[in-house]
DNA sequence: CACGATATCTACAGTTCTGTCAATAGTCCC
DNA sequence: GGGACTATTGACAGAACTGTAGATATCGTG
């Protein structure tokens, strides 16, 4: 188990004999899942149970077995969720954002907040730790990317500018996504969290937003 | 275990009876240390087994309890290793680095390259995600601030421009870290590691450094 | 209501892993 | 050479975890 990790287990006893409740196996799946991510999310890589996971969702074991067919067939699912939820996210938070120049900060902010969200960026780097040679790539960075990048040629063409190419966009894309996720897991390790640390992290953010648009107001250079 | 992690189990057979070598403490923790690395590095967070290290370097399992205690012990002595020596890695390789202007490009390369470093990224991020309460806070961002910064300043005062300020500097150094150990970590997630991805993770480097060198060449703002 | 499908349970099996203990064997020093 | 120190080991203990098998209950449907 992980060091200093949280050591609870088997929470609920469950109740005492049998009375067993029947869902729909999406239903059951979805708790599972969920409770599966609780555990690795605060409890490290290593607090993946199924006993653990099943005393939380208040089943035996070999119910989840039954549905996810082995304990790997659980991670794999669970790596599936966490990535799918975050393009989601992302592209969800993006596209709600308002198409201003200036929208650059806010949409820095709803990158890195997306990240820290309840340890998203924990959940994000369990999966490139376990699933390393498993390259199901995600269509993340081309998404945003083209969410980016057709916002910043409507942009150009609006107040006459010459069009950034597609290669800088993904660029930004990609630090910023690069950044928030570094930034995230880092924040756990060599700063001290608390106190000022928040009013620091934001001042961070918004002069990362700020580079940003000093690069953005440019041409673009080879 | 890692779902798709390597999983080469007990290497070497270990010699028949017992042409049994003793080593000085600190070279036998060495070893250990190094064999835990690999097997952390390639097989995951779970793969760190007492027996499997044992048979990697040729040794007994209870020799490894008896330098490290226990298994978090041996856990937490890596991760302590893993952190001192990235922090060493980098300020070592930023000291020799010529303090020239354009030298902030080569301090990106330095940075990605050392994050890229033989999965020393991968490293990190188990460690943020392992000792996530254990706060052992690192000076690795003062370092790296102070090295920079320093530099910055020198660097203004020879040309007659305004001092930057420190803050400013930390950000450099936090964002040149946390998008290094993002870009590292995933870009094994979202990109497809091969072929012209090379060349595309060389052109982002320059581009990002680039993009800090615009920043740099100008005033600093609240 | 009866029946088929299947989600769930209890009990168990088999494996594997960490940790303990007493014995053994290098290495250093007198 | 003899003795202390301790790194190393084999054997074992105890626990925990994943996975299996057969029984059982619940729900939808004819």
């Amino acid at each position: 188990m992980a060091p200093t990790a949280n050591k609870k287990r088997s929470t609920k006893p469950r109740s005492a004999s049998s009375p067993r409740v029947r869902r729909t196996p999406e239903e059951a799946r979805l708790r599972i899942l969920d409770a599966a991510e609780a555990r690795l999310r605060d409890g490290g890589p290593e607090a993946i149970r199924l006993q653990d996971i099943a005393a939380d969702v208040g089943i035996s074991h070999p119910t989840i077995l039954h549905h996810f067919e082995s304990r790997d067939g659980l991670t794999r699912a669970l790596g599936l969720r966490i990535t799918e939820r975050l393009v989601a996210d992302l592209v969800d938070a993006l596209s709600k954002e308002p198409a201003t120049e200036a929208s650059a900060e806010s949409m820095i902010e709803l990158v890195f907040a997306t990240m820290n969200d309840s340890g998203t960026a924990r959940l994000i780097a369990w999966r490139a730790l376990s699933f390393e040679s498993s390259r199901e790539a995600l269509p993340l960075l081309d998404t945003i990317t083209t969410l980016l990048h057709d916002r910043r040629v409507a942009h150009a063409r609006e107040n006459g500018l010459v069009a950034p190419s597609r290669e800088d966009s993904a660029f930004i894309a990609r630090l910023a996504s690069g950044a928030a996720l570094g930034d995230a897991l880092s924040g756990g390790i060599w700063t001290q969290g608390s106190k000022e640390a928040r009013a620091t992290d934001a001042r961070f953010r918004r002069w990362f937003a700020h580079l940003l648009m000093e690069h953005l107001g440019e041409g673009d250079e080879t």
